[in-house]
DNA sequence: GCCTGTGAAGCTATTCACAGCT
DNA sequence: AGCTGTGAATAGCTTCACAGGC
């Protein structure tokens, strides 16, 4: 099965092919992808075989034809509504930014336990007491979720999404959680991030990559 | 040299140390702390090499003294001023987020091009206009900025700022920038992250660890 | 010629497994 | 007994290098 670096890369090769479309153009050899990229074009063939997609040595590959090849193989086959959790500064932040963002995902329902918030609709989203999660989750039949509570409620956070149901979370609170078997989980850590950052810009080494 | 993964686990491993160390730990196992980290005992030991620490097999690691020498490893020797560049929703939580959270960093400098945001004080920091990075990045010293402009500003800003002196970037754009050799970045994208997590939680794969 | 797809090589990261210590 | 530190083994990822095609 194909690697978390391979999926991520994957969907970059994607949004850069969206973007050349945009422009105009029609075909991209391996190694102006990987330029875009800022990857080797080896890398990005072997990406490329993963999901099965074929180039012609003439032509490089089709802009549209990858860029469909890669959303058959990564898309859900329907829309994914996705929960939000926490809204605080960075639960509205994130609100604001998938607003009409990708017709594959939209946020369907946000919960916080701010009773000024609760019954709202926020940047078009409604908000939900988090004691409604089980009913929420259930009901939209959401399978993901974005985590943007304090630590010290992220953990009972989480267990309450997956026991409603949830696959998949995107964990931005700074603690490690715990979720039961099966369920994927990714955090996103500005702190740990921000500490490598400092680390490497003292080492004066250059470059990197995505992900991580 | 230590690698990403290596730096962003001891990071990890510090905020563990210090919450060990404020439940009134005082010995930790490297089977202990692998547990809250989610990672394997002998990575723990591995990683521990790289700081030059020495726990005993009596008492394992001292929590203190391991915590100082993984500080003494990674942190720079002073205090490190950042400058953000992108006052929106996302650059308004990250400064709300960053108001006083850690002795070792701080966020100084805010630059917006948005009038209305400019010489303004948001969450305790100046704001700034974009023109004036050069100058004030130069003059406050700062070797390290996060970007959280529109994707269409992005590579400005990234080449405005490293122009000025800057070493080290967080990008929440999600775009690749180009800076020049030396310079470190690192990016941190929602969207992508989020490709992922739905794509493994389709395949009902478990976990996964931090920065991948 | 310059491209793609891919086996094989090369690297990097993680884990094993055990000597040595208490 | 149970721990740490670490050489050696393994697993995982990336790049090389070349056959085959236009």
């Amino acid at each position: 099965m194909a690697s978390n670096k391979t999926i991520g890369r994957l969907s970059l090769y994607r949004r850069l092919l969206r973007e050349s479309a945009a422009k105009g153009e029609q075909n991209l050899y391996s190694h102006q992808l990987a330029a875009l990229a800022g990857v080797t074009p080896a890398q990005v063939r072997r990406d490329v075989m993963t999901v099965g997609y074929s180039g012609s040595p003439a032509h490089g590959y089709d802009v549209r034809a990858l860029s469909d090849s890669i959303g058959g193989f990564l898309d859900a086959p329907e829309h994914e509504g996705i929960a939000l959790v926490g809204v605080g500064n960075l639960g509205r932040a994130l609100l604001a930014y998938f607003v009409g963002r990708s017709p594959k995902f939209s946020i369907v329902a946000a919960f916080d336990n701010d009773p000024g918030k609760v019954n709202r609709v926020i940047h078009g989203c409604r908000c939900y007491s988090v004691e409604q999660i089980p009913d929420v989750v259930r009901e939209k039949d959401i399978r993901m979720a974005m985590i943007s509570v304090p630590a010290s409620e992220a953990q009972v956070t989480a267990t309450a999404l997956c026991s409603a149901g949830v696959r998949g979370l995107l964990n931005f609170a700074p603690v490690r959680l715990w979720v039961p078997e099966g369920v994927y989980i990714e955090d996103m850590d500005v702190t740990l991030t921000l500490e490598r950052v400092s680390f490497f810009a003292r080492q004066r080494v250059g470059q990197k990559g995505l992900v991580k």
